[in-house]
DNA sequence: CGGATGACGTTAA
DNA sequence: CTTAACGCCATCC
């Protein structure tokens, strides 16, 4: 069964890199699941990474901090799409979620989108050589 | 195995 | 602005 083990393993590895590229993202900047996924080591796998976060375990449902003390606050509210339009549909509760958090961290949400050119994260050299290993 | 679906992206009309 | 088409791939039926 080791076909079995090493494809989890695979698929495991994937998403770690998308949680780290993820979490690696500035406050009041967001990006975009291409941009993601291409600094993840997965170009043009965008579907990968918000399938990997809606996978995502409870690390994102941060509640019960207290018997918590190291968790895992996944910044997945700053993952939008590519042309910075929110990528919940409006008016769902994960929408509002993701629509506060961002709006709790200086980023200005206009009619459910937000404008990527204003608050689009751009790695700087420091992240990409040592971060990613790039 | 094939069809449909999805927290997507880009280009074209 | 909207619609459509194609790409890309994991997952479900």
């Amino acid at each position: 069964m080791q076909s079995a083990k090493q494809a989890k393993q695979a698929k495991h590895a994937q998403h770690a890199a998308i949680f780290k590229v993820v979490n690696l993202i500035p406050e009041g900047k967001v990006a975009s699941y291409g941009q993601i996924a291409d600094l993840a080591g997965l170009p043009g796998r965008a579907r990968l990474v918000g399938k990997a976060l809606s996978m995502a375990p409870e690390e994102i449902t941060d509640k019960t901090a207290d018997s918590a003390p190291e968790q895992k606050p996944l910044n997945w509210h700053r993952v939008l799409r590519a042309n910075g339009q929110i990528a919940f549909a409006k008016g769902s509760e994960q929408a509002k979620e993701q629509i506060g958090l961002l709006q709790q961290e200086n980023v200005a949400v206009f009619n459910h989108r937000v404008n990527i050119k204003e608050f689009g994260w751009q790695p700087d050299m420091h992240t990409l050589l040592h971060d990613l290993s790039f």
